[in-house]
DNA sequence: GTGGCGATGTGTATCGTTACAACTCGCTTC
DNA sequence: GAAGCGAGTTGTAACGATACACATCGCCAC
């Protein structure tokens, strides 16, 4: 594989000349950058993108940290915020984790970051006693759970308050016994355990029963985890007349359980999810949901990122919460 | 941030030490490796990765360049492959080209790619005109579109195959007035094309009538494209009273789409797809579609680069198409 | 007691690129 | 005509890790 060196050779210059040229800089002369170019072309030349971030200190990439590459809800998300960052002249590597804490962390602390100029961390299995941990030298944005006091950017989705108006929504269609299908331990500060408290409050506020058996927990947040969520509503007899789901892809399942059921959405029992991926909108019946704003995620996780990477004296980590808006849809009609 | 030479300095050895604990060379006594352990965890050290790959000329990465990571059948195989790819100790990096031709060669021969050790191309806009520009110097293993003759391992998928067997499938199901929904260029060699020969052929060969009106054409091949197809196919009054769809993201929206139009599948008409994503078993109905066996395509693909990336003397370009079978569930029952 | 061997550790050079300072020229300016 | 300037070009020295050849040492065999 050429080198510089051999460029320069060809052409009849220094390696420096076809530095200077590789990277447009001034005070190259015309004829003096075609016979450069002209020898790239005719050696198949590459720049060995190693030895420049070697160089330069810096990759010009950013790392995507999500927990699973095949969901609907993180591939949107990574298509928007690629394109952002493509925006600003930056390459999106995607990274899985896996959805536990320790391979959370191994993106975080492992070598292979070290590719990366910073890294947005899609956080499902950290929590804040991990936040020690984040106190490291990668510039970086955690979208989802909470740090408080860690010194990292952090975007929070509207989980309370959105999962709140997805249970007012389902009081307000008439439902009286509301089920909710979660993931992961309610008591630790997780999408699960905000979302939840969403619900209860709805519930408290509007005077509804909350029986136990109207909780039903999954460990995963799959399509076969909504499924038999559902199953399990109508086989213990609940007589749930609604149900709010904890993500889209959960309700898609639940819905799909109804179905072998029998039960008919939202005739018999309305359905709301939260995410707003693309196929809510697609789904028979199409799914009513949380939409919390995907596109102004991506914006601000990646121009988080960019400002922490600009190595301002006076940054400081930030906090937001995005806005949401719920999107009524036939399955809660 | 601590380099080898701080560890060196502070574990009181030479830098070539430290090199020889982080890759668990030999003839290191354990009071050393201890030591230098001690060294880099206080020093918070973390190895340059840009130094390491050019020093070592390779990276340990592949890039699996996608048109699109939104997509469900991409998220999906993806996440396959860097399962694959992870037992052989290799890391993955999903690339967006953007289902162009364009930014398919430019996945190939940019820079950019110089990152990886070797690539994966999902390949829809390229075509067997582009074979000259694939013979670079960058081992590649093509899924999608044939490439005869370009020095290349190529994985098709049963397109032909597949499709007849699906189009088949309905008219043993009792269709009579089958139509298809497809996207791009029917004329070049693409997915589209040969899986409309495949389509083409089960028609002919058992007597159909093949009307032009029952080919809805697309340009791309979205769940909003597939909506309009099926929105098409009613208000022409085609009287389709089954289709073929090109893949199962467009049997999703041809579904919902005729649930617009109050039409009932399968009462009404029966609708399959092609590829199997997970999603085809959860959609109510659920998606009778082709599963084209995408473990073994990520198998495939992943062994075939490993191969191709031990530098085989002998190695000769490979083509393999996988098996399919069809998997019949509600939509046309 | 000496040669030799295996275990352990180290100096040097290098991967390919680019920042930086410096150097050459032709030309203007006084 | 000397000084000065700026466009154009180049040499040198890194960035950080590691392959390789070599040095050192303890200990065993004869």
């Amino acid at each position: 594989m050429a080198t510089v060196r051999d460029v320069a050779k060809a052409a009849g210059v220094s390696p420096m000349t076809v530095s200077n040229v590789l990277n447009n800089h001034p005070h190259v002369r015309p004829a003096t950058r075609e016979r450069v170019l002209k020898a790239i072309d005719d050696l198949g030349y590459r720049v060995n993108v190693a030895a420049r971030n070697l160089r330069a200190g810096r990759t010009n990439t950013i790392g995507f940290a999500v927990p699973e590459v095949e969901s609907p809800y993180f591939g949107q998300l990574a298509s928007r915020i690629i394109a952002r960052a493509h925006d600003a002249g930056y390459r999106v590597a995607i990274e899985r984790t896996g959805a536990d804490r320790e391979n959370e962390l191994s993106a975080i602390t492992s070598s292979r970051t070290r590719m990366y100029d910073g890294l947005i961390l899609s956080a499902v299995g950290l929590g804040p006693a991990d936040r020690d941990l984040l106190e490291i030298d990668m510039p970086m944005v955690i979208l989802g759970e909470s740090m408080f006091g860690a010194p990292v950017d952090h975007i929070a989705l509207p989980n309370e308050e959105g999962t709140y108006a997805a249970t007012t929504h389902l009081i307000e269609r008439g439902c009286r016994r509301i089920a909710i299908v979660q993931g992961g331990d309610p008591d630790r500060l997780s999408v699960t355990s905000l979302r939840h408290a969403g619900y209860r409050r709805a519930m408290a506020e509007h005077g509804m029963d909350l029986h136990p058996s109207l909780v039903v927990e999954r460990h995963h947040l799959s399509l076969e985890d909504g499924r038999t969520a559902a199953h399990q509503l109508v086989d213990a007899g609940t007589g749930a007349d609604g149900v709010v789901c904890i993500t889209d892809t959960v309700a898609m399942g639940v819905m799909r359980g109804f179905a072998d059921r029998g039960l008919s959405v939202p005739a018999q029992v309305r359905v709301v999810g939260f995410d707003d991926i693309l196929e809510a909108r697609y789904s028979v019946p199409s799914l009513t949901t949380i939409d919390p704003d995907h596109e102004e995620v991506a914006r601000l996780a990646v121009e988080l990122l960019l400002a922490r990477l600009a190595d301002d004296p006076h940054w400081q980590p930030k906090e937001h919460v995005t806005g949401f808006r719920v999107v009524a849809r036939e399955s809660t009609a």
